[in-house]
DNA sequence: ATGAAAGCGCTAACAA
DNA sequence: TTGTTAGCGCTTTCAT
């Protein structure tokens, strides 16, 4: 602490222009060996380390993109989807020597101003969002203000904006078609909010699915569950009320697959209804029974935005880049029985 | 983008000096409501935002804190602890308006690098550290140079660390007195690394709670599971080959407890030996049968770790603050029965 | 109450 | 290959 060195002191040190330095630290190659040796020595003499934002100021970059994460307080972490998601786009980082500045907020509102005023404040190069919502005023700023993001999922309404999803119509698809193979007929949803495009997109992959196999779309088999333990819970309370409830049930979030089969087991009827979730959270392998699910590549999401991001913002890439990654049903006994 | 609005077209825009507007920015008194007017209306005029970077180089304060975190990646956020304890330094961080920038690492030593890499180059103001290992080169680093930091958790070499923790030697007589309230005598105990703090408190706990009963120490009884679920499984089928085996276990984290009910299951010994974890992890009320656990106050570990860090680089604070937040034993059915 | 001017530590032409 | 000289955008004495 007490007083730093500078490139100055450096300089002095080593007998040469602050620019000289300025040249070594930028890994110049029109500098002299014995020049650069110098200055290399007198900089481990001196404890000498750049400071960041001097650096920034003078090149208007800051090296430090920011991730924004709008969730509920309910939700917020429980889903380990967030801290995998924050896992892959650090390593892509790190790799890159770039700094993360990372942002919670509580509502859409506070996730939009937190966010512009990261970029507007030059805080950030750029920024990751993982908003899901079908229409995002905070991106139509981003996109009016011209600042480079990349989001973690899709954005019907702004083609220019560059994306990283997973393959959510399959998803959805896959776990019905699944739950056909063993003899289903009457499969129910659990959906979440239908502003968000997860939910739609996993529905859709479902309704495709019904429809191919030539079976009717029951809308009182379509139930939110607000992506929580508890919503899970009370829609499938709700759907075991029904006159002909299901015999299987596609919950669009592992959590709520969760919730499903504690109503399952609340009402003693556990291991008589088929459910599958989505996620692949690590501890659903632990549930009772074990629940299937289909496996979101979701620290490869974070990593592949993060790449995207960069490449964007040091120019390697231009114009938007939009990119699906696939997923994968993994069966376990929660739906792994054929029904009759 | 474009081209940002400086402090100097503003001033110009409003007639004034820049070190006018800088002082309306800082909410100065030392200055007149029709300025103070003006300098506010060119603001919103030209949509002025004040760089960051150039602040922070002008006053040497990032108004940013840095939260690095090594976790191998197996551990890594599989456990909630983190998410969840981000989510209490980002709540106190936003009411202070303060940044966090977060550098996951995959070792101590990048951890190390990483710290004080953003120490060094002045893109932090301070940092909070979830370092549980006993002897901690980073600390003794941090400490050399003067950098301000808080560890979640404690360290007994370094009484001039700042540090918030929970009392885990608390947590640990809790777990094992119930265990024996329900009339336990052979009572074992899954642990961490006995290089990690967390593990030899709550082993602790867990002693003075045998010895305070008159209970003998079996060596036999205590096994690593290494924080890992895979590694309880290991640990609680090694206690279970035992001559005589343990009619309880104390589980020093949830992932363990979660792990040792799998082997129980594994073996069809579900229900015959009672379990207790440690975090409350919300998905191990679900699990089968559910877990009895002690909750620990995460989010506030998270939020008063901020808050001193912050008091401390404000300077409303010095020296050394060392804080331990109470838990609380949730009792579900994994141990809620008599033996007998 | 306000302005002028000198930095904060680094980069980037432009010269040499 | 190296040095000189302006900035980058803001804060902060020191005057007035």
């Amino acid at each position: 602490m007490t007083l730093l060195a500078t490139i100055k002191d450096v300089a002095a040190a080593a007998g040469v222009a602050p620019s000289t330095v300025s040249r070594v630290l930028a890994g110049s190659n029109r500098i002299s060996p014995q020049t650069h040796e110098k200055v290399r020595a007198a900089m481990k003499e001196l404890k000498y380390h750049p400071n960041a934002n001097a650096r920034s100021l003078a090149k208007k970059a800051t090296h430090t993109i920011g991730l924004v994460m709008a969730r509920p307080v309910e939700q917020a972490f429980a889903n380990p989807f967030f801290p995998e998601v924050m896992r892959g786009i650090g390593s892509a980082l790190y790799a890159q020597g770039y700094n993360l500045i990372l942002s919670m907020a509580a509502t859409p509102a506070e996730e939009r101003t937190a966010c512009l005023r990261l970029l507007r404040h030059s805080r950030v190069d750029g920024v990751i969002l993982t908003t899901s919502r079908i229409k995002d005023r905070l991106i139509d700023d981003l996109i009016k203000e011209e600042y480079p993001f990349v989001l973690i999922g899709r954005a019907p309404e702004q083609p220019a904006a560059s994306w990283v999803n997973n393959d959510n119509i399959a998803v959805g698809a896959m776990a019905t078609e699944h739950l056909m193979s063993r003899g289903h007929r009457q499969i129910a949803l659990i959906s979440g909010p239908p502003d968000t495009l997860v939910s739609l997109d996993r529905r859709q992959g479902y309704v495709d699915a019904l429809t191919r196999a030539g079976l009717p779309l029951r809308p009182d088999l379509e139930v939110d569950g607000g992506f929580t333990k508890e919503g899970g819970t009370r829609a499938m309370h709700e759907l075991l009320n029904l006159p002909t409830p299901p015999t299987a049930v596609f919950c669009i979030d592992d959590a709520m697959a969760v919730g499903a089969l504690i109503a399952l087991k609340e009402r003693g009827k556990s291991g008589s209804v088929a459910i599958v979730g989505v996620n692949d959270d690590p501890l659903t392998a632990l549930t009772d029974p074990p629940l299937t699910t289909v496996r979101i590549p979701v620290f490869d999401l974070g990593a592949t935005a993060a790449t995207v991001l960069i490449e964007t913002l040091t120019g390697r890439v231009t114009g938007p880049r939009q990119i699906i990654l696939p997923s994968q049903l993994v069966v376990r006994e929660s739906s792994n029985w054929t029904l009759g």
